[in-house]
DNA sequence: AATAAGTGCGCAAACGATAGCACGATGATT
DNA sequence: AATCATCGTGCTATCGTTTGCGCACTTATT
C-alpha cells in the first residue's frame, strides 16, 4: 500500500516536472505582443513599436531610420520621421542609455550658486554642455562633505558621463571612490586625495598682486581675511600674501591673519574685530567672495572711511564693485574662461570614450588673475597713520 | 516492507536531489550566465547579478533585499547588504526607471543664473528637491524660445518626473505640447498659452508701491524702465506704475516709459537717454533686476547725484544695494519663499502620482513684495526741480 | 548562365532592475 | 499520514532601445 502510495507520488512528481517543462515551453512560444489589442490611449507614451506597427515595419527599422542609418532607404526614413512627428514620439533616453552605456548627462557639483563666483562658472558650464548635447545635473553641496557624498552617489547611480567638481573642504572616502570611476575634472579647488585634471586660477598670484599693490602704496600693517587653510584655495591665497609680505620685509602680525569659513558672517565679524583693535591695520586683503560682502557690510556699519582710514582689496570682481562707494579695488578672476576650459576638456575626454577616470593624468591648467584698481585703495596718508599713534 | 518503503523514499529523495541539480544545471546552461567565465575586471560596474552570483542566490532576491522587502529574511538582507558594500555595487537608475516609470529627475528651466533673482530661486529649488530625493536638471534658456524648446524636449526625453518652468517671452508651440504631458509648475512668469499652477510675486504691487513712494515724496515726473509687455511680469509691473500714477492724478509722459529687453545693456542705454533729455525726470522706477545694474552704471558714468538730482527705485533687493552709494531703495521680492513653495507643491503632486499635467487646475499663488527705502530716494528739492526749468 | 556584390529590412538578443507567479521547505493542523 | 498555511526564494517577462546577424531580393560582373 505504501509502495503504491509512493508510486503515485512519483507519478505526481513526474507530472509536476512535465508541467514545468510545459510551462517553460508555453512561456517561450507565447509572445505577448498585444499592442494592437490594447485600447488606443491606455499608454500615453509612444514608442518605436507603435510607430513600427503604424507603418507595418519592424521596430528595428524605425530605430535605424530615426538614427539616420544609411542602410535604411531615404523613403522609409521620411515615412518614419513623419509618423514619429504625427504620433508625437519622444525618445526614451533611459532605454537608450541601457544599451549605449552613455547617459548624455553630466554632473556639476558646486558649493553655492548664490556666490557670483560659482554662478558665473555654472552659467558658462551649462552653456558649454548644452551646446555639446549634454544635460546638466546641478548639485549644490553647501560645502558639506556629507551632502557632497550623497550627491556624488546619486550622480554615480544616474551613470552621468562626467562630473565637474568643486571639492568641499574634506571630501569623504566614499566620495572619492565613486568619483574615481567617473570621468571628471576638478574646478577651482584642488583635492589632493584624488588626482584628476584640474582647472583653476593662480590663487597665489591673486593675493600676491593685491598685497604688493598695498605695499607699493606704502602700507605695512596689512591684515588678511581668507578662507580655511585646508582648502587649496585658502592655502594658496595665504601663501601669496605671506610671500609678498616677506619679500617686502614687512612683518606679519598673526593677530591680523584670519583663515576661516568663507562666508559673509565670518567676513563681517572679522572685519569688526580688525576695526576694534587698538592698533588697527591700515589696509586689508580679503580673499573670499562672500567674505568681501560681509566685510563691506561691517565697514558700512562702523562708518569707516575708505580709503582714508583703511585701504581695502576685495575679491571676485563684479559690476557691483564698481558702483560701491569709491569703487572697490578687487582681484578679478577669469572664472568664465576657467569654467569653459574645464567643460571643453571634459567634453573632449568624453568624446574619446574615455570612460576611465581622466585622473591618471593630473593635468593642471591655471589662469592668471588681474588686479583691478579702483578707489578703495590709497597711499598711506597722515590720516590713516594718525590712527596708528 | 519497511525496508522497501524507505528505499522508495530514498529514491524519491535522490530524485529530488537530482532535480535540484538538474534544475541548477539547466539554469546555468540555459541562461547566458557567463559572468563567472568573464575575466574579472572587464566589466567595471557591479550589478545585482554579480552580487547574486557571489552569494549563490537569485538576482531577484538581491533586488528585493536591497529594497528592504519584508519577504526576504533579515539574515539574507544583511548578507546582501554586506556583499553590495564589498563589491561596490551602485544602483543603475536608468534600469530602475525602465520599470518603475519614475526617473527621480526634475527639470528647472530659468532664463539666467547670473541674475540674483533666479540664482536665489535655483538655490532654494535645488535644496528642496535634494531633500525630497530628486535630482535637478538645470536648463538655462537665455530667454530664447528655441533654446527653451530644445531643452524642454530633452527633459521630456529624459522622462523627468516634473518641471519648474520660468517661461520665455514667446514659448513655441512644441514646447507647450511637450510640457502639457509633464507635471509642471510655472514660476514668476505666467504663460497664458498653457494653463498650469503658478507661483510668483504680486508684480503689480511692486511698481505700485515704488511709484506711490515717489509720489508721496512729491515727485510727478517719474520715468519707468521695465521689461517687455509681452512678459506677464513686464505687463503687470507696468500696470502697477500706471495705476499709481493715474490714482495720484499724475500725467505719464510716454517718452519716459521704456519697456524692452530686461538686460543690463538696455537699462544702461535707456538711463542714458533719460539723463540726456532736455527735461529729465526727477525720479525713476526700474523694474528689472539686470536693468537696475545697467542703470546704476549709466548714473555712475554720467556722474548724476542721487538722490539730489534724481531719485531711483531699483529692483530685487540684494546686500550689494545696501552698500551702493547712499543705499539703493529697492523692491524686495520673497523669491526664496516663492521658489520653495513651487518646489514643495510639485513634490507633493509627484508624490500623489499625478503624472498627468497639474495644469488642469491653474492654481495661482502670489506673494507680496516689500519696498525697502534707503538713500536713493528723497523728497523733491529745489535742486532737482531746478533742472526742470 | 552563374556567381558576386549590394540594398533594404526583420529577428532576436541584449542592457539592469523589478514584480508576478510559482515552487520547495518547514512547521502546524486535521 | 495527509493536507494546509507560511515563509523564503527562484524563474522569467518586462520596460524601450540598439545592434549583430541573416534573409530575400536586385543589380552588376565574370
Amino acid at each position: 500500500m505504501s509502495i503504491l502510495n509512493h508510486a503515485i507520488r512519483f507519478i505526481f512528481y513526474c507530472n509536476r516536472l512535465h508541467l514545468k517543462w510545459l510551462h517553460r515551453y508555453t512561456a517561450r512560444t507565447f509572445n505577448p505582443w498585444v499592442l494592437s489589442n490594447d485600447p488606443p490611449c491606455i499608454c500615453p507614451v509612444v514608442t518605436i513599436k507603435h510607430i513600427a506597427q503604424h507603418l507595418g515595419v519592424a521596430a528595428s527599422t524605425v530605430a535605424r531610420a530615426l538614427s539616420q542609418d544609411t542602410r535604411i532607404s531615404i523613403a522609409t526614413r521620411a515615412k518614419v520621421a513623419q509618423a514619429a512627428q504625427e504620433l508625437g514620439y519622444v525618445a526614451h533616453s533611459a532605454a537608450r542609455q541601457m544599451r549605449s552605456q552613455r547617459s548624455q548627462l553630466v554632473g556639476l557639483v558646486i558649493p553655492d550658486v548664490l556666490n557670483g563666483f560659482y554662478s558665473t562658472a555654472a552659467q558658462a558650464i551649462s552653456q558649454s554642455f548644452d551646446e555639446a548635447g549634454y544635460q546638466l545635473v546641478l548639485c549644490i553641496s553647501e560645502d558639506k562633505p556629507e551632502v557632497e557624498m550623497r550627491q556624488v552617489r546619486s550622480l554615480a547611480e544616474a551613470r552621468v558621463d562626467g562630473i565637474v567638481w568643486v571639492p568641499t573642504l574634506k571630501p569623504l572616502a566614499p566620495t572619492l571612490t565613486w568619483l574615481a570611476s567617473i570621468a571628471h575634472v576638478q574646478l577651482i579647488r584642488k583635492c589632493a586625495a584624488l588626482k584628476a585634471d584640474w582647472f583653476g586660477i593662480d590663487d597665489t598670484a591673486t593675493t600676491e598682486q593685491a598685497t604688493q599693490h598695498l605695499l607699493q602704496l606704502g602700507h605695512r600693517h596689512i591684515a588678511y581675511v581668507g578662507g580655511p587653510k585646508s582648502l587649496s584655495t585658502g592655502a594658496d591665497r595665504l601663501k601669496g600674501y605671506t610671500q609678498a609680505m616677506h619679500r617686502a620685509g614687512a612683518t606679519i602680525d598673526p593677530a591680523m591673519v584670519f583663515c576661516d569659513a568663507p562666508d559673509a558672517q565670518h567676513g563681517q565679524r572679522v572685519m569688526g574685530q580688525l576695526l576694534a583693535m587698538p592698533t588697527p591695520p591700515t589696509a586689508v586683503v580679503i580673499s573670499t567672495s562672500r567674505g568681501t560682502e560681509g566685510a563691506l557690510e561691517a565697514l558700512r556699519q562702523h562708518g569707516t572711511a575708505v580709503p582714508d582710514q583703511l585701504s581695502v582689496v576685495g575679491f571676485n570682481d563684479s559690476s557691483a564693485n564698481a558702483w560701491w562707494g569709491p569703487g572697490l579695488t578687487t582681484m578679478r578672476m577669469p572664472v568664465r574662461d576657467v569654467a569653459i576650459a574645464s567643460a571643453s576638456h571634459l567634453i573632449r575626454a568624453l568624446g574619446q570614450h574615455k570612460t576611465t577616470a581622466t585622473g591618471a593624468v593630473g593635468m593642471v591648467t591655471q589662469y592668471p588673475p588681474t588686479l583691478v584698481v579702483r578707489g578703495s585703495t590709497a597711499a598711506l596718508t597722515p590720516n590713516s597713520s594718525q590712527r596708528l599713534v
